[in-house]
DNA sequence: AAACTAAATTATGAATTCATAATGCTGTCA
DNA sequence: TGACAGCATTATGAATTCATAATTTAGTTT
């Protein structure tokens, strides 16, 4: 239940280059470093007032995660989520979900159990009253709890880092009062499932409630990919020094690539 | 088949950084570097001829991935693997791996198929030989290769950095006759469900698989703690300096711990 | 004017330096 | 003799410096 007590806790003291690591992570969540984008160093490191050093220990660690390809000798680019992606991720998260809720269903204890329809009531309060941003919070904080009542490092360790990199903020402002209601309605029954501790049937809740998740992220990730191919078809398209352009593939299919784990 | 094929390939053009990684990665999972001890920068930084700056970016990657902590202002200390992780990580692989299996039902082209075939075969022979070293790389390339067949990198990227930090060199030397001959069978299993497409089974049958394997190693791993733990019991054990014991289980709880994704 | 070449500039990777925190050591005092 | 305080040493985190690779710019040639 760490997360949702961590909200009101105090803020951990971090090194800089781990708190380097959340603050790029940010900024390329928010779209502030846009996609194939090259990482500006010098820029940065102004900045946020630190030297490369720690910008850079930053940024191998990023590479690390697949956030970003280090291109030797030639820097560090964004590497954006691809539709293909998230394609491959679907099935992989769908099954990390699954077990997340057998195992839950196992272990949860009732303390645990009553904490997350707390939350639950108050998330619900939120949508009634169309209050987005705490009603997000809290439904991510109500996932987090499930996983985490399965006290499964390694679990949770493995889908938080699936998680982070495919939901990001930007994904989560546009949904439409239909889905909005419908997902509610799936709450509902996670909570219906875990209360009865039926491991077969949240499993399945989960892993539709998933699909529909990841489904809104990758229509409207199709749809920015097609804006851009559009942009880079442009031959007149002047480019503009704050919103660069991505390089045309013939050129980033030449480039020697970084291998990416 | 990346993987069949990168055996008698030519070894790539790494930053030194991510060479510095490798080198860790291995020092560590040979032993050399054992358990809760603290990370000699310095005398690494003679061993291999760096300064300090790649060294340090390659710890905050491995920290990045747990395998060792980072304690600010004291240091990186090896963090080994424990039993319960390995029961924790034991399910998360099943899940993966039964995943896997269906997928490359699903997607394997004959040729991949003959390929993998053809290993398989060579790898018999070697077990008839009883010629441990080059069995042990063909089972891994079959392994990865299946992996491959699947054609999801997500799935590739998340089983290996699971399977990387569980499956160590020091864990394969040691497997009994009968228990060698069984892990055949088991290879002549998947590699009959993986011609016939079966999905379902040769997801069963890479469960249980996995499962041997798992049960080895933990058993392994629990030898070792134990031991560890009567070495330190042990009141008058004269600390040597070349194999430093790990901190009391008090202390490590008092100490710092830097956060750990 | 377009294309190529060479110098100048800039960015990158890595070593070095520097400030500070942690550890070890020595001497003092109970 | 043993515990503690204060100094010396060492290790760590981060900035700076330096060598080299990449890129841009200017100049030259056709």
């Amino acid at each position: 239940m760490t997360l949702l007590a961590e909200a009101s806790q105090t803020i951990v003291r971090r090194s800089l280059h781990g708190e380097l690591v959340e603050r790029l992570r940010a900024l390329i969540t928010v779209g502030e470093l846009a996609n194939g984008q090259k990482v500006p160093e010098r820029e940065l490191c102004q900045r946020f007032g630190v030297s490369r050093t720690p910008l850079r220990e930053a940024l191998k660690v990023l590479a690390s995660e697949g956030v970003v390809t280090l291109r030797p000798n030639r820097g560090a680019v964004v590497n954006g989520l691809t539709a293909q992606e998230l394609t491959q991720a679907f099935p992989v998260m769908g099954a990390l979900e699954a077990l997340a809720g057998e195992i839950a269903c196992r272990m949860i204890t009732d303390g645990e159990l009553a904490k997350i329809r707390a939350a639950h009531e108050t998330m619900v309060s939120h949508w009634r009253r169309g209050e987005l941003q705490p009603y997000f919070s809290l439904n991510r904080a109500i996932h987090e709890a499930i996983l985490e009542a399965t006290h499964n490092d390694v679990l949770i360790a493995a889908y938080r880092n699936l998680s982070r990199r495919i939901m990001s903020a930007r994904y989560m402002a546009n949904k439409s009062a239909k889905r909005w209601a419908q997902a509610v309605r799936e709450h509902e029954a996670i909570l219906a499932a875990l209360e009865r501790r039926d491991g077969k049937s949240l499993a399945k809740i989960l892993k539709s409630h998933l699909a529909n998740k990841l489904e809104a992220v990758k229509s409207r990730l199709e749809a920015e990919e097609q804006a851009q191919a559009r942009i880079e078809r442009l031959p007149s398209a002047a480019p503009s020094s704050d919103a660069p352009r991505r390089r045309p593939a013939a050129a980033r299919a030449a480039a020697p690539r970084a291998a990416r784990r």
